[in-house]
DNA sequence: ATTGTGCTCTCTATT
DNA sequence: AGAGCACAAT
């Protein structure tokens, strides 16, 4: 396994003395070195599976390490500390509740509960949400968290500042109330456990003798400073990252922890892994000629032992909508050759981009798989079902008291409400033991919704989860209302899924090697480490102790939005943001929207930093591609139902131009017609003319041929006529005899692929 | 008092 | 596109 590796990465594996700082550039093994060190460790320096942590960001990254590491060594790899900052922190705070002042049951709140919270808060509060947009108040908040400021150690002078505190300090109090934390607090509550129990995190840091990070550049203060109590005196931490792809500052990462990391831990023992395996030269130039132009670098330099290979294809279109029926057309013509569909991915800045992209993909028939976006479990029938779960699990749980108090309506309007809201208030009770004190119709609905989730709370107690969870869906009503809405059916199914879900929760627990029913038995006791003896749920010493299913799978939704969705085998194209990209690669790439304002982001124009940001995401982005890069923009596009112009990214710009394969003409020559009529289109959906649609000189090689059918020589350019379509143009022309096909932009309908064997064509000119 | 409808406003990225 | 709000209809 050692020897396949190049001189630095063995080097990076094999680290022997002390602490490490591992530089990683994109493409350079990065992965690699990590899994194997883990190996090497286990198998060589004969370390117990049991006494490694390795911390990633997402979860995608952390099933990514544990499958290499599970197809390396015969060991059950679930049981492993490997996992991301977030879900380990929920493991160690489950496991030690009580230091940590938290009920076992504690739910996670995602950023739609967060803001939901603050609202209800500001509501209460009566402050005025103009003044304080409840947006602003959750970036206040987390930053402070994620500053390891609680309320009373933030710095506030002026009164704006003082009154934001006060909502902090507020929210705190509620968030206590109530049994909940969101992810800042997560990690946050973990780091104040370990350091107020010198007892428990002398406990891990005797556990723990090697600590492996991975996307190191991305950590913030607060995680830094977990790091830092979970290594012992005794403990090695093993570092890995690259501050060109740190991408995550908007969420308080610091790229200054590698350069604090060197200074506190790792003091010259820096390794810097600068051979790019993944991509051809052409793509590894183009990103170190972009990635050059900012400042405050640590350096590096990428190189690569394959050829030039393709120059990058950059290609300029009308519209949004032809931009994306080209990138559809190209990855068909890649499919043709050969290639594989998973092995292309579709990347854009932001996720609202990928509906026009969807449909394109759609009408064509490409099978395609969306990351990110709006996912399985924050979609709203979703959301509204988890309520009614976690309900089932805590009745004190307010904000999910609230989402489905009235939903399906039942009778419970805001007027009620109030009330109830009144009398918890006063007695302070949560609001469902605050029920019996409102009188009248509405009062004897809430009666009758407590006692809808008193059964539900029974029946958690002996049906199995994925049974509960349809019981729920059923006496809920909310199968009945999505069943008489209009476009219901789709949420009907989603509901359906979320108990395949439950199920397949169900069997992958009874098989992990780490239940959720982990129990803290006290570790000063014999006992020499809580997780390693956890009884699976439902073994009898841990019963009273142990974390129900449901619990366990309120958490896991919380913190796993649903990236790991029905992956059902088939190969298909891959959408997803830049962001999720990180860490992953393709044979093709289309680089997506690199227009000014849209990437870079205008957000981020007007500030230094913003911009040095938004490049290292469009370096991330390069450096995805294997083998083949097309970047493509548009001129127009529709944007929060407004057309807008834009200019070419200067991203594009900062690539030298000998790297680039212009395939429209050259963005400041072009001269495009018929921008007008697009903009006034009615309906926002294709030019109404063929005439924005150049191919520009050199596009691909499909068009140039002609292909003759039934007599007649179609190629690109010719002018059609369809009796359903309307008159059209051909744009390419493929195969031949009985699979020759040809693309062809109609005026009415758009760009449709038909088979001219079968197709009824008169041709026009 | 509650529910449904139509209008405005916002909208970067992730755990 | 989705959420929040005002208004009308029950």
């Amino acid at each position: 396994m050692i020897e396949q590796l190049n001189p630095y990465q063995s080097q990076a594996v094999t680290h022997e003395d002390g602490h490490a700082l591992i530089l990683a550039g994109a493409g350079s093994g990065k992965t690699r070195v990590l899994t194997t060190r883990i190996v090497w460790l286990i198998q060589q320096k004969l370390i117990s599976p049991h006494a490694i942590l390795a911390v990633t960001f997402t979860n995608k990254a952390a099933r990514e390490m544990k499958s290499r590491i599970a197809a390396m060594l015969p060991i059950n790899v679930g049981g492993m500390w490997v996992g991301t900052f977030h879900g380990l922190c929920n493991r160690l705070l489950r496991a030690h509740y009580r230091d940590a002042n938290l009920p076992q049951t504690f739910q996670i709140l995602d950023n739609t509960d967060q803001l939901a919270a603050i609202k209800r808060i500001l509501k209460a509060g009566n402050f005025d949400e103009s003044k304080f947009p409840p947006r602003d108040v959750l970036r206040f908040i987390a930053s402070r968290k994620e500053e390891g400021l609680r309320p009373d150690a933030v710095q506030a002078q002026d009164p704006y500042s003082l009154r934001m505190v006060e909502i902090y300090r507020l929210y705190e109090a509620q968030c206590q109330r109530e049994g909940v934390v969101d992810f800042a607090e997560l990690l946050l509550r973990c780091l104040e456990l370990l350091e107020r129990n010198p007892v428990i995190s002398q406990h891990y840091q005797q556990r723990f003798q090697h600590i492996l990070v991975d996307e190191f550049q991305d950590t913030n203060r607060l995680q830094y400073r977990w790091l830092q109590c979970l290594a012992g005196p005794r403990s090695f931490m093993f570092a890995v990252g690259d501050d060109d792809q740190s991408i995550y500052a908007f969420r308080g990462a610091r790229v200054g922890n590698m350069v604090d990391f060197e200074r506190d831990y790792a003091k010259g023992h820096v390794i810097r892994l600068e051979q790019n395996y993944r991509s051809y030269g052409h793509i590894l130039n183009a990103a170190n000629a972009l990635i050059a132009n900012n400042t405050e670098r640590l350096g590096k330099n990428l190189w690569t032992e394959q050829g030039e290979g393709e120059q990058i294809r950059v290609m300029e279109l009308a519209s949004d909508h032809e931009e994306a029926q080209w990138v559809v057309d190209e990855v068909r013509a890649l499919i043709r050759d050969g290639m594989s569909r998973s092995d292309i991915a579709i990347l854009y800045r932001s996720n609202a981009q990928s509906r026009v992209l969807e449909h394109a993909l759609f009408t064509s028939g490409i099978p395609y798989r969306v990351y990110g976006g709006l996912r399985f479990f924050e979609r709203q029938e979703i959301k509204h079902a988890l309520a009614y779960l976690r309900l089932t699990a805590s009745l004190d749980d307010d904000n999910s008291f609230l989402r489905v108090v009235n939903f399906p309506a039942r009778g419970i309007g805001a007027r009620t409400l109030e009330n109830l809201t009144d009398q918890a208030r006063t007695y302070s009770t949560p609001l469902a033991q605050a029920v019996a004190r409102v009188a009248g119709k509405a009062g004897s609905s809430l009666v009758q919704f407590c006692g809808l989730i008193q059964r539900l709370t029974e029946a958690s107690r002996t049906l199995p989860l994925s049974e509960l969870v349809d019981e729920m869906i059923e006496v809920s009503g909310l199968r009945a209302y999505y069943q008489t809405q209009r476009d219901g059916s789709e949420r009907l199914e989603n509901l359906e899924e979320l108990v395949t879900a439950a199920k397949v929760f169900e069997i992958e627990q009874s098989f992990s090697g780490l239940p959720a029913g982990l129990t803290p038995r006290q570790i000063n006791q014999n006992s020499p480490d809580p997780f390693e003896q956890a009884p699976a749920i439902g073994q009898a010493d841990g019963v009273d102790e142990a974390l129900s299913p449901l619990v366990a799978f309120l958490a896991h939704a919380s913190l796993e939005s649903g990236d790991a969705q029905a992956d059902d085998g088939t190969q298909a194209v891959q959408l997803m943001t830049v962001h999720s990209a990180k860490g992953l690669e393709f044979d093709a790439v289309f680089l997506t929207g690199l227009e000014d304002g849209l990437f870079p982001h205008e957000n981020s124009i007007h500030e230094r930093d913003g911009l040095q940001e938004e490049r290292r995401l469009m370096y991330v982005a390069m450096t995805r591609a294997r083998e083949r890069l097309y970047m493509t923009l548009a001129q127009s596009r529709m944007l929060h139902g407004q057309v807008r112009y834009s200019r070419a990214s200067r991203f594009v710009e900062e690539v030298p131009p000998e790297h680039l394969k212009w395939l429209s003409a050259r963005a400041a020559d072009n001269v495009w017609l018929d921008l007008a009529p697009m903009s006034t289109a009615t309906s926002g959906r294709r030019s109404s003319s063929g005439a924005g649609f150049s191919q520009g000189p050199g596009a691909t090689t499909t068009m140039a041929r002609g292909v003759e059918v039934g007599g007649v020589q179609y190629r690109a350019g010719l002018q059609v006529s369809h009796p359903r379509f309307g008159e059209g143009t051909v744009l390419t022309v493929s195969g031949a005899g009985l699979d020759a096909q040809a693309q062809i932009n109609f005026a009415d309908v758009g760009v449709k692929t038909l088979a001219l064997g079968i197709a009824k064509l008169t041709v026009l000119s």
